[in-house]
Formats: structure tokens, sequence, C-alpha cells
DNA sequence: TTAGATGCAAATAGTTTGCATTTGT
DNA sequence: ACAAATGCAAACTATTTGCATCTAA
């Protein structure tokens, strides 16, 4: 699968010291970064670009589907997740409010029911579980046994 | 499935005029609704219930995971969906924005096996995806064709 | 009765805009 | 060369907070 930088320039759009910045900020994060811990990270590796200009591109990679905004508990900024392949799997845990990331994806065949059923043409999918990890399988569920 | 307002009462929490409002407003809509439109319903529907209200409990029902926030294109506020029976699918055209749900879920496999493999222990999941509409199939996409 | 929930208004945080200037191709 | 993209700072929108008051159980 082609790089994000490589996925701008084919659609046509200038590599520019902003738009890259951002791209490496969220490849050596893996994704799963908010809007200020990328306007944070572009403005440490690359002081000048504007806060503007990360929220443009941010805008951008999520139109070309380089991107995708999702949530955690905040709901207040998004978290951004890289869409290498088309499609992103993860499970959010209800307790301690963390990311887990998710390989595997057995959606193909199920993508593939959906266009033939509701004729639609499908490009890629995100996928959230949520639910109780490793560390907290036994801690109470919030609103069980913790009514404030 | 129990409705919202028994889940919140099951929990143990007040079943007060600006919860049953917000959950009137999303159950009337079928979810998808943003806070600005949640706001808009409650406001009408109940005078009174202010902004801060609508707000704590849009975040109460979310960490009871009765709804959940996802996105758009609109990145600057999320749109809320109701989460009946601990899912729900759907997908966003990326052509004209629209949400289109998406009935059935052949998710229930997957998630068994995540649980075995990872040792976590899930309750729901919310599953998007992203393409051409019927409408929209033959629209170029995003960046095909429309480099700015 | 009383802890939990509320409404208000002010504070904060996140995002967008207009425009002159810069820059990638 | 020149359209596209930028940086800045100001405007705007969304969300949260503090606190006195109210209300569901």
């Amino acid at each position: 699968m082609s790089s994000g930088l490589e996925r701008l320039k084919t659609a046509g759009y200038k590599l520019t010291k902003a738009r890259q910045a951002v791209l490496h900020a969220l490849e050596l994060a893996g994704g799963h970064l908010t809007s200020t811990d990328v306007l944070d990270q572009v403005t440490e590796a690359a002081p000048g670009v504007g806060r503007a200009s990360v929220f443009r591109t941010l805008d951008l990679l999520t139109r070309l589907n380089i991107i995708r905004p999702t949530y955690g508990l905040n709901t207040i900024t998004p978290t951004y997740v890289l869409m290498p392949d088309g499609h992103h799997h993860h499970m959010i845990c209800v307790v301690c409010n963390r990311f887990i990331e998710i390989e595997e994806c057995g959606l193909e065949a199920m993508a593939r029911q959906i266009e033939a059923t509701m004729g639609v043409k499908l490009l890629g999918h995100v996928v959230e579980f949520y639910g109780r990890c490793t560390r907290c399988l036994d801690a109470p569920l919030p609103g069980d046994e913790t009514p404030p």
C-alpha cells in the first residue's frame, strides 16, 4: 500500500512542509493522536507551521480517506487514526479508556455482501469494539457498582 | 433489550427531565444527531433544560454505552448514535456525506474470537463503512478528478 | 430528607476564516 | 510563473465549570 505522501501526490496535491510534518507525526505515532497532539508534535518538529495548516491538513487527509477521526471518551476532540490499507480496528477499554489496536480483519466478506445487497461501492471501514481490556477484566463497569 | 431510560434507572441514576428529553430526542430521530441537534430538539420540547445538562447527559449516556459519538465529515462536532443492542453499523457516503444505516451484523463470531485471542471481554461495537452510496456510484472520488 | 442533578453565565478549548505572502511544481 | 498553500491573528463554535438552587427517590 502506498504511503500517505504518495497518496497525496497522486491525488494532485502539493507536498508542503505542513503536510509532511502532519503525516510524519501520525506515522511516527502509528495513529491515535488528537488534533492537539498532532499540533504539538508538528510545532516541535517543524516550528513555523501554523495551527490552521495542521487543521487544514487533517481535514484534507480525512477527505482522502488517508486518516479517520474517531472517539475515545473525550468528546471534545477526536483521535485520528491512519488507514493504511483502507481499514482500521481497535477496541476501547470502557474502564481505563485506552485504545488497543486489533490487527485481524474479517470484514472483507461482509463488505462484499453489503455491496451486493445494497448496491453501494465500499472503499474501507473502521471497526470499534468496546469492553474491558486484560488489565480491567474484573473491574466493575461504569454504572454498575459506581452509581455516582 | 431495555430502553435507555430503563438502563439509566438500573444503573442507579435519577430519571430527570433533562435526561428524559435527551433520550427522547435521540429515540425519536433514531440516532445520528449532533449535540447541536439534540440541544435544539430538547430546547423545543422541554424549554428550561440547560445546555450544560444536555452535554452532561450525552456524556453519561456515552459512559454507559447507551449511545456512541461518531464522525461524518464535520470534524467539529460528533453525531450520536443509539446502541440499542450494543452495536451499530452504518456507511458514510464519501461523495454526498450521508449516513446510511446497515442492519445486518456478522460480527459476533469475530468478537468471540477476539475475546479468545486477546483475553479481553467485549460489550459491543460500532462498524463504519465508507464508500459511495447508490446515488453517487458514478461520481468521482474526492481527490480524483478534483485535485483542487 | 438529602445526595444527586440542575440552570445559568462565564470561562475554556477547539476549529475556522480572511488575507497578504510564500512556495511547490 | 502562478495557482495552490501557507501563517498569522482574530472570529467563531462547541464544550465545560463553579456554584447556588432544585428535585427525584
